[in-house]
DNA sequence: CGAAGGTTTGAGGTCATTCAATTACAGTGG
DNA sequence: CCACTGTAATTGAATGACCTCAAACCTTCG
């Protein structure tokens, strides 16, 4: 009797890819148990709604694969996002009835989903998965409150400059490559979500990745892939200090 | 012999003006022993440094008293303000070493610090300071959340509404009356920080109080006295839905 | 191959900034 | 109490960065 191979490529938490980063990371095995007593894994195709701002929050999860957006928009229709949920990264919040952001699936999404009222239990009783929460909710402080500066006193410029060094060092992370001269990869998001995470409209994104490329700092093989041939030249653009510590 | 009044005008824990807010408001009794023995109170000055970006992090604290801001600061000098701390906000990073913003008190400010060694292992140990720290972390993130829409998306007459409103909301809550129109309150923080809160320079902070002003959606004793005639209208105008439930 | 969506490019306008000068304010000492 | 001084805030004119609106151009996929 084989066993289905289900459709994310794994079946338990042990052969888990983001065992070692999720909110479950420092639960020991009984932990765990209780966690696959209240889990199942859900997947949304790229461009798929995950929540709604303002329905019932039944359920928290632990993105597994894929790339997920939180935005916020105005009555009169203007996007800022304001989270990019990559694999390992928390949805939801304990503790709150209302969903308060809009999460969106930007590439095909995998979750491992923990229903919300049996999730809040064990936060109050299993210290472990509360104290991973308490430390990537601070993480999380942190790169909010850089982008905080990206969005308030960075130019156009400086706003691209700085989202490509972030998604080159992301992606060194995690190919386990350090970072390097010629060094290339593809874009998770398309113009218009990049444009919604750096509060600027697409026109303006297109305009500052073509003086980009003119300029020689960066160079594209379609309209997703970068390569960055002098990754000194491209940081120095961002307007952060020069080894770049500042967006996470 | 009399007890000596100590500067902030209280003396433990049990007098303590934050107590049902702050990181501790969760202990019991026990716990909030082991508390004060790690604990001592410390003042600054308006005006006054707290914390450098870049120094150890001897200790983390609760704001007692008066405001202080968190800032960071590009390498040309471009400064933005990313966390406001109001009485029972926490200052400071359990975990790790390294300041990572500037803290300056607004106004004289009283602290009730902990050295952040016997606090690490307090977390770990006592487990109602680690959920109430979670708790209040959770609901910075959504702050931070409502400001990044504000820095990217919102025009400079709807991030100066919205300050306001913000502003007038809070006080509402801390004098425990109700929002209602004709309020008025003062203004915690210069046009300066207001500027490096918005994302927005001097000039425009106060050429749009200026339009506020002459619009009469506000009126103005000083330069710190705000009255708000018209609550709603002003409401209006900060982008938000009506309700403004948006910024907290 | 054709359609649809995503992306780029262009021209023109607007809002916020910059730089500079003036005015109000608060604290100090006479 | 009032002039004095330094800081904070306002106002003005001009520039410039980013946006808006519109059209053309790629790509990707059926």
């Amino acid at each position: 009797m084989t066993k289905i191979q289900s459709r994310h490529g794994f079946q338990s938490c042990s052969d888990c890819p983001i065992k070692y980063r999720a909110v479950c990371s420092k639960c020991d095995a009984d932990e765990l148990g209780l966690l696959e007593n209240i889990k199942y894994y859900r997947s949304f195709d790229a461009g798929q709604p995950i929540l709604f701002s303002g329905d019932p929050l039944q359920f928290v999860a632990s993105v597994v694969s894929g790339v997920a957006t939180m935005t916020q928009t105005l009555p009169d229709g203007r996007i800022q996002m304001v989270g990019l949920l990559l694999p390992s990264d928390f949805i939801g919040r304990p503790g709150r009835e209302i969903v308060s952001y809009d999460v969106t699936a930007t590439s095909d999404v995998t979750l491992c989903c923990f229903r919300r009222h049996p999730f809040e239990q064990l936060i109050a009783t299993t210290p472990h998965i509360g104290q991973r929460l308490l430390e990537m909710s601070l993480d999380e402080l942190d790169v909010a409150r850089e982008w905080m500066m990206l969005l308030g006193r960075k130019t156009a410029r400086e706003k691209i400059t700085s989202l490509l060094a972030l998604i080159a060092r992301r992606n060194a992370a995690l190919v386990q490559h350090p970072l390097s001269d010629g060094m290339s990869f593809e874009l998770p998001i398309s113009r218009e979500t990049m444009a919604n995470y750096l509060g600027l409209t697409i026109e303006t994104v297109s305009r500052q990745m073509t003086a980009l490329k003119r300029e020689g700092l960066i160079t594209m093989a379609g309209n997703r892939g970068v390569a960055v041939p002098d990754l000194a030249a491209l940081m120095l653009e961002t307007g952060d200090d020069a080894d770049g510590t500042a967006l996470l």
